[in-house]
DNA sequence: AAAAATACCATGATATCCCATAAATACCCA
DNA sequence: TGGGTATTTATGGGATATCATGGTATTTTT
C-alpha cells in the first residue's frame, strides 16, 4: 500500500483552488474515485485528509455504533455533518470550504503533510510552530528513554 | 453507495421554499422518487430528513414490533404521525411544512446536516449549540475509540 | 373567488472546464 | 557525465455550466 509522505508548499489562488500534490493525488486516484475525503482534525488546527480508504475507515467506525445511542447522533453529527468529499478538478485541485479553511486559519497557502495512512492541510505557520512542539517532545522523550536505552 | 455528507446553509423564501443542497438532491434522485421524506427527530429539535431508504428502513422498524404494544403504538404516533413526503420541485426546493417549522423553532434559514444514510435539517442556531455539545462528548469519549481505532 | 400549490423564467454568484505559461522534474543520448 | 530536450506540475485566466434564490404566471383546491 502506498502511503503519503514528505510535505509540500502549494498556494491558494483567487477562485480558492489549491492543486493537490501530485504524489498525494496519484495516490487519491488509486482507488478510482476523483474526491478528496476530509474533516476537521480533532485535536489540531488542521485539516484531516485522505482518499477512499480513510472514509471508509470512518464508515466501518460509524457502522458499529448502536443506531440510536447517543452516542452515534453525537459522532455522526461531529464527523458526517463536518467531513466533506472534495471533487479534484481536472487539473487535479480543490476548492476547500470555508468551514476547513476557518478551522485551519488558512489564508493564501497551505501545507501538506504525510502521515502515512492518511495526511493534513496546515497554514504554514501554524504548521511550524506544531513541529517545533512535537520535536521538543520528541527529545524530552528521549531523555527519559536514555537512561534507560544507551545508544539511541 | 451513497451517503450524506457535510453541511449547507440554505434561505427560505417568502413562499416557503429552501433549496435542497444539490448534493443531498442528486442522492435523493438516485432512487428515482422525486421525494423528500422527513419526520421531526425523535430527540433533537430538529427535521430528520432522507430518501426512499430512509422511509423504508422506518417502515421496516415498525414491522418488528408487537403489533398491539404500546411501545408500536407510541412510535407510529411520533414517527408516522408526523412524518412526510415533501414533493421536490422543478427547481429542486420543497415547502417545509408548519408543523415541522415549529418543531425544529426555524426562521428563514436552515443548515442541511449529512449524518451518512439521512440528514437533519436545523435553525442555524440551534445546530451550532447543538455541535459544540457533540464535539465535546466526542472529545470525551475519544480514548475509548483511539484504542481500537490507530490513526483516527 | 380566494388561496395555495405548481410550473416557468431571470439573475448573480459560484463552481467547473479548458487552455496557457513558467518552473521543475524526468529522460535521453552523445 | 553532462547538456539539452521532453514531460510533468503548479498556477493563472477566460469561457461555460450549475446552483441558489427571487419573481411572475398558471393551475389546482376549497
Amino acid at each position: 500500500m502506498q502511503l503519503f509522505l514528505s510535505k509540500f508548499k502549494n498556494k491558494i489562488d483567487q477562485k480558492g483552488r489549491v492543486s493537490i500534490p501530485s504524489q498525494f493525488r496519484s495516490i487519491l486516484f488509486q482507488d478510482g474515485s476523483q474526491k478528496m475525503f476530509c474533516y476537521p482534525s480533532l485535536d489540531a488546527e488542521a485539516i484531516d485528509a485522505g482518499g477512499d480508504s480513510l472514509s471508509r475507515e470512518i464508515y466501518a467506525l460509524m457502522d458499529n455504533l448502536d443506531p440510536y445511542s447517543d452516542e452515534k447522533d453525537f459522532l455522526s453529527t461531529a464527523l458526517f455533518g463536518l467531513s466533506e468529499e472534495l471533487r479534484i478538478d481536472s487539473d487535479g485541485r480543490v476548492i476547500i470550504s470555508d468551514a476547513l479553511i476557518q478551522h485551519a486559519q488558512i489564508n493564501d497557502e497551505v501545507i501538506f503533510v504525510g502521515l502515512g495512512q492518511k495526511f493534513q492541510i496546515w497554514e504554514p505557520n501554524r504548521f511550524s510552530n506544531y513541529l517545533q512542539e512535537a520535536q521538543k517532545k520528541v527529545r524530552e522523550q528521549r531523555l527519559l528513554l536514555s537512561k534507560k536505552n544507551k545508544g539511541f
